[in-house]
DNA sequence: TATTGCCATTCCATAATACGGACCGCACTT
DNA sequence: AAGTGCGGTCCGTATTATGGAATGGCAATA
């Protein structure tokens, strides 16, 4: 499972400290996770981390993404991405555009998410009023972020119109727990021992890509968020950029899920940030008490515990 | 649901003698393929393809599928599946369902279509109008085909609101080339080799799953479709439904894309065939011309430059 | 209560598979 | 002409996935 961590990504953050894109978001906040691969997986891991990656690096660049940022980013060899890259685009997952040899996602990556969304998850469905709600009274923008194993992911943005925009994070970004408010709030709202793990499990993705966060960096704020009550994010992933965030505790899954506000540091102190956490909590115990209701309806009625779907509507 | 069907152990070409009707589409129409696996990627070919396989299934099952069923339609054994989907699952691609332990597409999933929804393929696009105006026009329901390697995937579904419905089809499904009258007109626009090759690659598949289509069934109605200029599908997938088809010559893809229409036979017959197919065909000319346009608009000019997703949908 | 089947899950020896460093050829720049 | 960065390919190695068989659990059946 080794692999030497240590000698290409200096030279990679060189490179970007010189370049700096201007939508460098995903350069910073992406990175591949070979992360609880428990048994034989690590290809599949490979495989849609990088399609993730692609989907993200691919919406800021409409031409697409050349296989050599997706290997610089994803910290991979390039032959290894390519080999990849060449399957999903077999399967339609990946579009290759042809006079440049870029890529982006495929159309089959875009039939996946029609067939998903056909039933989609109540929690994105319930938490969505809170999010616009927050949005406007905060005119920040505002998002809703998920637990993914060892990760969090940002499943939902809502922006805000105020002056200032925050592209420190969009729909579809991974961080290792921790990393970002809302990633943060779901991670202190874990057991000790889980949280443990969590650290173990991350322990090589995060001295690569976010050496400022260590272990014990890691676990002073986690502290400080269960004293708090809150997540708050000082700049710790792109400078200047803040956040503070809430637990979301979602009925049957714990608390797996958060809401968060990013904007800048004088819009995230004192009595701001104060009003603010509290307006963010009643809205997650609004999407709580909607997601318990929702259960209910669903757990209520013939169906025991197996329900065997006995009609076939079609 | 008609789980009397897949009592059957291993057969499934048994019960679809039996079965085969309206709700058993996926029993019929898809199966896991290894075809053109070209360099390494076997793996990721079959987590992608259970993937779909999943989301097609789930389609029609609101409360997931089994491990089970997955392995029983998917034709692989319980063990590899049940591997694969649990890396799905980890990555958030796929869901369990937590009482029964069934499966269904997650939420990641669903993000990654919104990813790739962004930047819609032109071709989808600027094909729905003609779709609409075809199931309008002929009130049988009508279908966007696409290429995919030696594949096909429905890309677009329009409902007709005759009195006959087709559910022989549905967007997500795969078939080998060849396997349904939108598949055949891409096969049989293909050059002689190409189609050998895929005759070749698809061949297990094809033997397994339709051993009613032999590679010289096969060929036959290739021939037949390059003579008259249209797809027909006499019920050869499924008992009783009948489809046509035309080729779209997608520009700088070419023949990759396919309009058909399906219903029973008497509406496929004679002087109406014929009707539909001269309409079919305009419709076709239609989608590769505004194709070639929008392409000439890309081509020039320095684009709309870098559009940021201004607008925040939902 | 005992029985039977179905289903998910785990194991493990084997062999197939993915891996990635090195290399190639091309297009465009200096 | 030399340099640079790109996408793509090769190929020996050892890591990895594989799937048949065995296990355990849960329900409905006898």
């Amino acid at each position: 499972m080794r692999e030497d961590a240590t000698s290409d990504p200096l030279e990679t953050v060189r490179d970007r400290g010189q370049i700096t894109r201007r939508s460098a978001t995903w350069n910073i906040v992406h990175a591949m996770d070979e992360s609880a691969a428990g048994s034989g997986a690590q290809s599949i891991h490979r495989a849609l981390t990088l399609l993730n990656l692609l989907g993200v690096m691919a919406r800021d660049r409409p031409d697409g993404v050349t296989l050599a940022d997706l290997a610089h980013v994803s910290g991979r060899p390039k032959a290894s991405v390519h080999r990849v890259l060449n399957a999903l685009v077999q399967l339609g997952y990946a579009e290759r555009i042809e006079p440049s040899g870029r890529y982006r996602l495929g159309l089959q990556s875009q039939i996946l998410g029609e067939l998903a969304g056909e039933r989609t998850d109540p929690l994105l469905r319930l938490a969505s009023p809170s999010l616009v709600r927050i949005a406007e009274l905060s005119e920040d923008t505002t998002f809703l972020t998920v637990r993914q194993g060892s990760f969090s992911l940002c499943a939902r943005r809502e922006e805000g119109f105020g002056e200032i925009r925050n592209n420190a994070l969009a729909v579809g970004d991974r961080h290792p727990l921790g990393v970002g408010a809302g990633s943060l709030a779901i991670l202190a709202a874990l057991e000790d021992a889980e949280v443990e793990h969590v650290i173990e499990v991350n322990g090589e993705i995060m001295s690569r890509r976010y050496p400022r966060i260590s272990a014990d960096v890691l676990r002073g704020i986690v502290d400080r968020t269960r004293r708090d009550g809150y997540a708050l994010n000082e700049g710790l992933v792109a400078p200047g950029s803040w956040a503070v965030a809430v637990i979301i505790n979602v009925p049957g899954r714990g608390p797996t899920a958060a809401l968060s506000v990013a904007s800048i540091e004088p819009r995230l102190s004192g009595a701001r940030r104060d009003e603010l956490v509290a307006v963010m909590k009643k809205e997650a115990s609004v999407i709580e008490a909607s997601l318990a209701n929702q259960q209910h309806d669903e757990g209520a009625g013939p169906v025991s515990p197996r329900a065997q779907a006995p009609r076939r509507t079609s």
